[in-house]
DNA sequence: ATTGGCACTCAGCAGTATCGAGTGCTAATG
DNA sequence: CATTAGCACTCGATACTGCTGAGTGCCAAT
């Protein structure tokens, strides 16, 4: 995409057409901006800006006797040129810091808070997508042996949290062998990540074939088991999506089937995330960058955390292209970072 | 309520124009009865019986030049008296066979599958409630240190659902400890319930005071508060919510938004199906009846299902006064005794 | 008891007129 | 030469109109 270079009236008057549409969601006329501007121009000069911020693509008429409205560029550019990244408000701060002081620490309560935190502080829809599971990090593991060939792993990773999965197994193992099996498991691999357990548990195979005595290789049998089942999930939690019906743009019913169609196929969300992965900091990503059809006109704010050295997943908004982008950047790099403090504290 | 007596009559045409507004969702006029019902009536004298229908309150119009619509009341009598409790087609029964059979007595995996195929079969709101935790039976309990005073409580159902549980102790436990408290209370009361369990351990501790050892003590202590925590505590699983989308009375978008924020709060559904926790077999709860303001003109199909002796949970279908209540009762009647028998012969 | 006939009601729809917000262009202005 | 006042024009929104047709209730005839 070719560079887009702004003097700075026509950079003013674009912020105000956008800044004002994102508050009243209505085509934005020129008298308005003229009425807005400090220096006092003129409806007709206001015009003609206007004019050449529509050839340049970055505002819109819905019909010709309208206002204009920011096109996907016209909020791309306000998002990355005419933003002034300021803090988030003392009074949001506060309540966030009191929600996720209560949790502190503990996984499943933060998978919990922080998506309705941000639904609830930005009145558009929170969520928040963990780790993959390869890259959490071994604190136990035990095998409950349930009936003959059929055995319960609970995994507890080090951020504490707990995960199960009910293995069939070929052979029947005696619940003794699965206790010493998980007492291994947990002496020899504690600390490390899934992947990096997995990558061990086969070269020691490979190595040391000859040698394995009958419980290591049961072992390693459930515990590739396990990983190989688990590996690549993540989980993700949405709160809010109610709150997308308050926004007149989806008062079509039509429009809103489809979508909440897509907020039931979390995976979607998750997949898309992952293609921008590499990223640090808080990234946006608007109406059709979100490069999925069925999110319609909705803007993707999103930041990774880090949980410890155990991996990263994401946090974020989900709302309606004309958001409050200011706000919603704020509160969500606050979160996140707030909430990697807290998760590679408790953990180191 | 007084009894409604109706002759054979206007039984017939009460139950054609039902039918009819079930399947078309538009008032049906005597021409239209006149047209359906087997002796050759014309629409006069089937209006002089709309007319007395109206009277008894069973029927309604929704403006003056409409045809008519049923009232809850009418709805009430066609499915207490109208409904010929027809089998669930071979085609759906053998959806619902495929289906649970592959989840054979796994519960997790039971509660996933439930509702969808509910939702599926109906296209309407499925949901699955689990029985009460207080009535689940310990097959396996596991207490593990994460940190000092910090103890993760691992509970196996005896139907295989596991869960688990943070507590935050007053003292510190060794591992070993716990290993031996957990192996106690497996041995000491593995096949009670949590609420026999409960009672005979608060007797216990009356009884034997004094020759209480520290282990047990612990065990005890760790136990009830594990059941403290989770006691009361159901789980609900709703799918298929989007489908209530489809339906033209909820094109009203404000309706619509006051109806999915009840479905987030989730509790609302489970009180409500506690208030009929003593009944057997399927019931219809129409419109208000369901005494839930915010669910509108919905109504509710539910069945209590057996987890072998181990408790009861509810299950089936939520959706639009307009429906198919002869299918929807027919599914769900299906699905709980398939269930029950499931579930409690893998249990004994 | 049933039915044909008839006057009546009323939602829905299409057509029409009006209004006003906002535009683009042009000519006047400092 | 940038700015601006003025003006003709466009077009969505709104309100009013009349028409149509489905459906009713009632009455008199069978």
């Amino acid at each position: 995409m070719k560079e887009i270079v702004l003097e700075a009236r026509a950079r003013e008057i674009l912020k105000d057409i956008i800044a004002n549409y994102i508050l009243s969601g209505e085509p934005v006329g020129s008298r308005m901006v003229a009425k807005m501007t400090r220096e006092g121009l003129s409806p007709a000069s206001v015009r003609n800006v206007m004019a050449d911020l529509e050839e340049m693509g970055l505002i819109a008429q819905p019909h010709t006797s309208a206002g204009r409205i920011p096109t996907e560029q016209g909020y791309r550019y306000y998002v990355d040129e005419l933003l002034e990244g300021g803090a988030l408000p003392a009074r949001d701060r506060a309540v966030v810091d009191a929600h996720l002081a209560r949790v502190k620490g503990e996984f499943s309560g933060t998978m919990e808070q922080v998506p309705k935190l941000l639904s609830l502080l930005s009145h558009h829809v929170g969520y928040f997508i963990s780790p993959p599971v390869a890259d959490a990090i071994l604190k136990h593991i035990e095998f409950v042996r349930l009936h003959e060939r059929r055995i319960l792993v609970i995994f507890v990773d080090a951020s504490e949290t707990v995960s199960h999965r009910i293995l069939d197994t070929e052979e029947d193992y005696e619940a003794r062998d699965l206790e010493r099996a998980g007492r291994y498991l947990v002496e020899e691999f504690s600390g490390e990540t899934l992947d990096q357990i997995r990558a061990r548990l086969v070269a020691l195979m490979a190595e040391e074939k000859s040698t394995f005595d009958h419980l290591l290789q049961n072992a390693v049998a459930l515990g590739t088991g396990y990983l190989e089942a688990e590996a690549g999930e993540r989980k993700l939690v949405m709160e809010g999506t109610t709150n997308i019906m308050n926004h007149p743009e989806f008062a079509d019913v039509e429009t809103m089937r489809l979508l909440f169609q897509t907020f039931e196929e979390k995976h979607r969300l998750v997949k898309l995330l992952d293609r921008c992965l590499d990223q640090a900091g808080v990234r946006v990503l608007i109406g059709s960058e979100t490069a999925d059809p069925a999110l319609g006109n909705l803007s993707l704010v999103a930041s990774p955390y880090r949980l410890g050295d155990g991996g990263r997943g994401w946090l974020g908004i989900l709302g309606p292209t004309r958001m409050e982008y200011d706000r919603a950047v704020a509160l969500v790099d606050y979160i996140a970072r707030l909430l990697s403090g807290y998760l590679t504290r408790q953990n180191g």
